[in-house]
DNA sequence: CGCCTTTGACCGGCGC
DNA sequence: GCGCCGGTCAAAGGCG
């Protein structure tokens, strides 16, 4: 086997102050885009108050050796602890060489509006043509209205920044466009992408880094709700080698 | 024809 | 209240 590139969190950790679901109900996960494989590792702050940025360096692994900086082919496995992450997490994960220059996850937290039955309304529960569409868009304008005052919980997040000269990683799932911003400060755009099969609400945004425009950052918000979209025929294959649980 | 991207408009949040 | 900013909408156009 060579490029293997698999990726595990612990969902019942991420999900722990998650409120509205069961664990049983969270297990998501995300295929790694095909192309990627790792060299660094989550950052591990030792103290608290996570940094924002995706600034890498001072990662360490529990178990590494000292000098394999760029070349380390043959970690296997590692578990690992954060302050990003919540208590018992762990990250686990095989890895080759190459582009993965860091990864953060975000818990799910509470924003100051919303509605806990999104997700049911979400499930067809509503015939209106209108507010399935919207269901399926996420927010709408009625719903914006609608959320105002209540509470919301904000889908987990999970980044990664990759050097690659290609924006948008293959990733096993189908993407719609649904806009493009340019960013503050930056000289390249921000794409954002939601998954095209219903139901499913998981957007992806990508952008350059704009120190380093060799580098992408994609950020992936929710969790699929369903496997990959295998158009291709080695779907068994790409499952193995690039899934990512979470 | 269906699905996709593009792109300007629009909206809410936030800081001042 | 105002302006900036990031995120989303949705019409229009492109493509297979």
């Amino acid at each position: 086997m060579g490029s293997k590139s698999q990726v595990m969190l612990n969902p019942q950790a991420l999900l722990e102050d998650h409120q509205e679901v069961t664990p049983n109900s969270q297990m998501g996960f995300f295929n790694f885009p095909s192309n990627l494989t790792f060299f660094q590792l989550p950052s591990i702050p030792q103290t608290h108050s996570p940094s924002p940025s995706f600034d890498p360096p001072n990662f360490s692994t529990s178990n590494n050796n000292t000098n394999n900086n760029n070349n380390s082919n043959n970690l296997s496995e590692t578990l690992l602890s954060s302050s990003i992450l919540p208590l018992k997490s762990s990250i686990s994960y095989e890895l080759a060489p190459q582009h993965l220059l860091s990864l953060q996850t975000s818990t799910p937290n509470l924003w100051p509006w919303g509605e806990i039955g999104e997700r049911l309304l979400m499930n067809g529960k509503r015939s209106n043509n209108n507010e399935n569409y919207n269901n399926q868009l996420g927010v709408s304008k009625m719903k914006m209205k609608k959320m105002k005052g209540r509470r919301k919980v904000r889908e987990p997040r999970f980044s990664f920044k990759t050097m690659s000269d290609v924006d948008v990683l293959d990733d096993g799932y189908k993407w719609r466009k649904y806009g493009q911003k340019v960013v503050k400060n930056t000289q390249h755009p921000r794409s954002y992408y939601r998954c095209t099969q219903d139901h499913c609400r998981v957007k992806k945004r990508v952008e350059r880094l704009a120190e380093d425009p060799r580098m992408v950052i994609t950020t992936y918000e929710g969790r699929h709700v369903h496997s990959p979209s295998h158009d291709s025929e080695d779907s068994e294959a790409q499952t193995h080698l690039n899934n990512f649980f979470w």
